[in-house]
DNA sequence: TAGGCTGTGGTTGCG
DNA sequence: CCACAGCCTA
């Protein structure tokens, strides 16, 4: 045991050893926090602390294998029976053995974002409310808001200063449909993902036995990116570890410099807040960063020296400078793309990095096209992270929705979203009429259909449909979860209607339905136990409960080694040799979005600052000077944050192969110098890709003299067609066959006079 | 009731 | 530009 501490550092083991009593431990980047919470799991048990009196919280499936897997490989067998897990997974459990003490069944379905919205925007129209006024994902949003702000729809009524600004926002009756909504989840015995966590603490609340029960056995409790929870989070935290008598040992790891979801209700006022509310608190830094080279460290110490509000905290390394950050200024986004991958050809020639080493991160996800596109042309293995993950997709949540009405009748989201699809002749105004019965009559939407009689086309219809789940939920006890599923989709249709499909699309679609069928079959005869605190559970009602947490199907298929695309904050957590942080250009990053309120410009700082610490030796940060976006070219200025870390020093030093390093350097508080066009030399027969700045094409018109990057100075004998299709005739003197036509769309030129 | 067409609007995103 | 929602017609 010993021995593995010596191989932390100092604080690292501080951070390990102090079991006892409250602790925050404030992590900088690649500082090796990961290490120290499994190292203090380790430790805790080496002391004799039994497994299931720690429970360990992180906020993403991810972190919590990661920990899983790295607890088992220092202590071994107990790590087992360790609750680590994600806060939404860990309660959820909890809240299926206690679920009927706050009114809902065992079996409650998840309701997950998509599902929330629908509910909202069906209240909203049963209601008859303005659309236009309470856009259902704003509401949801909203209801999200209260929910992790732990205020509940009763406290949102009384609370005038709400009630007043929402009268403000021409929405005064956002807290009925609060109201509403929060009832119908109820009623549908439904909880969503903010639910899981509201509940519980409702449940810790209003039932002191269950408090103290979980109290007793959770004695030591740890939260990683604690600068991630919200308030809610952080209450349910002081409920389990802040009471009379306790023990406190709250361990509290997080960073506020990677605080990047204040956008979604984290706050970093928790880990303010941490300190008055744990008297006698023990912080410690760790500031030491093992991942990344100086020139990559001391820029992000930089950037993040121009927030405002922070934790001081200064991250050092002992390895030595490393590669110099490189700049790539490209013309436009294709022109970015295209270096980007040139780059990643030369980083595989001659430094032999594998893919894997190697990440692209931007800002948005649209981003990501231009990129695969010249990594298909090179042949690089890529794969993108991020967009709709498995447990979305249409066809997947549609088998999905089947399965859950079939163990949960309550579910009303589910019953709409199978009871005419396939199509069998139950339109949006049967519908209609089921809802207003249900509501009139105080039913749920399934006893309302089952109430739907008649010999009417749809009476007849909602018969057959009522009969085949009546089938289905027959066969539920005889049934393992596999074949109810299969013969769900069978017999629903479902799988016939997406086999019919010969469409490229039509062909994947079948192909995600089959691998959710072998999922289920994966996941009825795994003989693998995982400790839940309960029995082995391989019903279909425990299927469902444990895949409706899950996002990621992450299924390696074939190809292991390949280049990541994905999103800044999808990279938080993760390390590679290289990496491309790309689209640095104001508007974009930061995020037009952020742009009005300092506050927000911050996370934008902060996210670029977890962007660039995810580089262990090789930084390239690019930008261009423009790119499309909704469908027009837009102009871009350079990002301030590529400014504010002050590249100059960082600069290639002269006689770099063209095109990539070069950028002027920036003039102390003037950012002018970089913005405007450089005039380039009119003899360039050869021009400067990096000074060269395209016009917009409408604004070419005949007798202009222009530069083109391939054909250099010509003349615009004239121009024909319109708006898009238009075609100018130039003159390049310098080239053979002087006379070209260039479509005005596609062209790159520069006005000269 | 179902499918085609027009109009609108558009970050980031864990569970 | 592109995706999706809602409207309108067969």
């Amino acid at each position: 045991m010993a021995d593995f501490l010596s191989s932390l550092n100092d604080v690292q083991q501080q951070a390990v050893t102090t079991t006892e009593g409250p602790v925050l431990v404030i992590a900088g980047p690649g500082s090796g926090k990961t290490r120290v919470l499994t190292y203090r799991i380790a430790w805790l048990l080496h002391k004799g602390v039994p497994p299931h009196a720690i429970l360990a919280l992180t906020f993403t499936n991810k972190a919590a294998r990661e920990m899983k897997e790295r607890i088992a490989k220092v202590a071994g067998r107990a790590a087992s029976q360790v609750w680590a897990g994600t806060f939404h997974s860990l309660f959820s459990r909890i809240l299926r053995l206690e679920a009927e003490k706050i009114g809902f069944p065992r079996d409650f379905t998840i309701y997950d974002t998509e599902d929330s919205k629908n509910l909202i925007a069906a209240i909203i129209r049963e209601w008859n409310l303005d659309k236009e006024a309470y856009p259902a994902n704003a509401v949801r949003h909203r209801i999200s808001g209260a929910k992790s702000n732990l205020i509940t729809p009763r406290m949102y009524a009384q609370d005038q200063e709400r009630l007043q600004s929402d009268t403000a926002n021409r929405m005064p009756l956002f807290y009925k449909i609060y109201e509403g909504y929060y009832q119908r989840c109820l009623k549908a015995g439904a909880l969503d993902f903010d639910d899981l966590l509201l509940q519980f603490y409702r449940l810790l609340q209003e039932h002191p036995d269950v408090a103290d029960h979980y109290r007793q056995r959770f004695r030591y409790v740890l939260v990683d990116e604690f600068q991630d929870t919200n308030f809610l989070q952080y209450a349910i935290l002081k409920k389990l570890t802040l009471y009379p008598g306790s023990p406190r040992n709250l361990c509290a790891v997080g960073d506020d410099a990677q605080s990047i979801y204040a956008f979604r209700g984290a706050t970093i006022d928790n880990i303010l807040h941490f300190e008055q509310d744990y008297a006698g608190l023990k912080t410690f830094k760790l500031e030491q960063n093992y991942r990344s080279t100086r020139h990559i460290v001391e820029a992000a110490n930089k950037v993040i020296g121009h927030n405002r509000r922070q934790i001081r905290k200064t991250i050092w390394t002992d390895q030595e400078e490393g590669h110099r950050i490189r700049v790539i200024r490209a013309i436009n986004d294709t022109e970015e793309g295209r270096r980007v991958t040139d780059q990643i050809m030369e980083l595989k020639n001659r430094e032999h990095l594998p893919n894997h080493e190697i990440a692209i991160l931007y800002r948005t996800n649209a981003q990501s096209r231009i990129f695969e596109e010249h990594l298909r042309r090179h042949n690089i293995p890529y794969r993108i992270y991020g967009g709709q993950s498995f447990y979305q997709r249409k066809e997947v949540k549609d088998l999905i929705a089947y399965l859950r009405f079939v163990v949960n009748a309550r579910d009303e989201e589910s019953l709409k979203r199978v009871i005419n699809f396939p199509r069998r002749g139950i339109g949006d105004s049967t519908m209609e009429g089921l809802a207003r019965q249900a509501s009139d009559q105080g039913l749920t939407l399934w006893e309302s259909v089952l109430r739907f009689g008649g010999q009417t086309r749809s009476g007849k219809a909602i018969a057959r449909f009522v009969d085949m789940v009546n089938g289905f939920r027959e066969k539920i006890t005889t049934l393992n979860a596999y074949d109810l599923a299969l013969w769900v989709a069978k017999t629903s249709g479902l799988y016939d209607e997406y086999a019919s499909d010969t469409s490229v699309e039509g062909i994947s679609r079948r192909e995600n339905l089959q691998a959710l069928l072998d999922g289920i079959k994966e996941f009825t005869e795994s003989d693998e136990e995982v400790y839940t605190g309960e029995a082995t559970d391989k019903s279909l009602s425990s299927y469902l409960q444990n895949i409706a947490l899950l996002t990621d199907a992450d299924e390696d298929k074939g190809e292991t080694d390949f280049v990541s695309l994905m999103s800044v904050h999808a990279a938080k957590g993760l390390e590679f040799e290289a990496v491309f942080l790309v689209g640095l250009e104001e508007q974009l990053f930061p995020s037009f979005m952020s742009m009005n309120n300092p506050d927000d410009i911050d996370e934008e700082r902060r996210l670029f600052y977890v962007a660039i610490t995810r580089a262990k030796s090789h930084l390239w940060l690019t930008h261009a000077l423009s790119r499309y976006r909704y469908g027009q070219m837009r102009h871009n200025e350079v990002s301030r944050f590529l400014e504010e870390i002050d590249l100059a020093s960082a600069e290639e030093p002269g006689g770099v192969r063209e095109p990539q390093v070069q950028m002027a350097t920036p003039r102390s508080g003037v950012s002018g110098a970089f913005r405007t066009a450089p005039t380039v030399a009119a003899s360039a027969r050869k021009i400067d890709p990096t000074t060269f700045q395209p016009s917009l094409p409408h604004q070419i018109r005949a007798g202009m003299k222009v530069l083109h990057l391939k054909f250099g100075e010509g003349e615009v004998r004239q121009v024909e067609g319109q708006t898009d299709n238009r075609v100018a005739t130039i003159v390049f003197p310098d080239i053979d066959q002087p006379e070209r036509r260039i479509m005005l769309r596609f062209a790159k030129l520069q006005i000269v006079e």
